[in-house]
DNA sequence: ATTTGTGTATTATAGTATTAATACAGTAGG
DNA sequence: CCTACTGTATTAATACTATAATACACAAAT
C-alpha cells in the first residue's frame, strides 16, 4: 500500500484532456527532479480513485508517458521514472517548458488591458 | 468588406477546443472595452478562413456568446457586442478573470521549481 | 497456493469537436 | 432585380475523450 502524496490535479471545466493534464504534471515534476529516474509513480488505481477519473484514463496517460520515454513499466509491479534520458535539466530548459504558458497569460493579460506591473502584482499575491 | 484587424489567435496543439479560446478571447476583448457595446466583429468567413478552420466553429462560438448575452445578432448584417449587460469592468474583476490563469502558471512553476523571481523575470522579458 | 497488488486489453457506450458540402433567410448597394 | 455580404440549418462523416464492467498476465508476500 505504498502510496506517495503525489498531488497531482486535475482542472475538470479547463477544457485540456484529463490525460494530457496528467502527463505535462509529470513532466515538470520530472524535469525539477522533484520525480528522480527510478521513482516510483502511485498505482492508476490509486490516482484514478483520487481523481474521481476512470483508471483507463489514467493508464493511457501512462503508457504515452511510456512511449515517451519518460516512464518505464515493470510487469506486476508499477511505473517509475525512466533512467535514460532523464538527466537534471537546467534552469534555462525548465523556463523553456513554461515558456507556452508565459505567452499564453500575457496574451490574456493585455487582452484584459492589465499590465505588466498589475500582473507580477497579482502573481506575488497568488503566489 | 469591412473587417477589422481583430487578430484571433488560436493555439492548435493545446488541447483545448478552438470555439472555447475564441469565446474566451471575445470575453476578454469585451471585459477590457477593447470592444465596446455595438463594436461589430469581424465575420464567421473571415475568422474562419483567417484560422483555416471550418466556418461552422466560429458560428458556434458565436452563438455561444450570444447565449451568454456577450454578443447581439442583427439578421442579415453580423454580430456585435451587446449593450445590455456590458458596462465597463472594474480592474478588480479583470484581475478576477485572469486569476485561473494566474493560479495554473503559478503551479506549473512550483512543479519545475521555478521560483517566483525567475517568474516573474520571464514574464517581464517576454511581455 | 492464495491473496493482493501492479498495468493492460476488451467491448461497448456516450458525448464532444471538427470538418465537409449545400442550402436558406435576411440586409445592403448598385 | 441582382449581387454580395451577413449568420444559420442540415446532414454526414470522422476523430477524440471518457466511462463502464470484466478479464488477463505478472510480481510479491504470506
Amino acid at each position: 500500500m505504498t502510496f506517495e502524496l503525489l498531488a497531482f490535479e486535475v482542472a475538470p471545466s479547463s477544457g485540456i484532456p484529463i490525460y494530457r493534464q496528467l502527463m505535462d504534471q509529470v513532466k515538470r515534476l520530472v524535469a525539477s527532479e522533484h520525480l528522480k529516474p527510478g521513482d516510483p509513480l502511485p498505482s492508476v488505481r490509486n490516482v484514478a480513485t483520487a481523481l474521481a477519473v476512470n483508471p483507463m484514463t489514467i493508464s493511457k496517460a501512462y503508457s504515452l508517458l511510456e512511449a515517451e520515454g519518460v516512464l518505464e513499466r515493470e510487469r506486476g509491479k508499477g511505473m517509475k521514472v525512466a533512467a535514460t534520458k532523464n538527466v537534471a535539466k537546467s534552469t534555462e530548459q525548465r523556463l523553456e517548458i513554461l515558456q507556452p504558458s508565459v505567452d499564453s497569460i500575457i496574451a490574456e493579460a493585455k487582452q484584459l488591458d492589465i499590465g505588466l506591473e498589475q500582473l507580477t502584482q497579482q502573481i506575488e499575491k497568488s503566489f
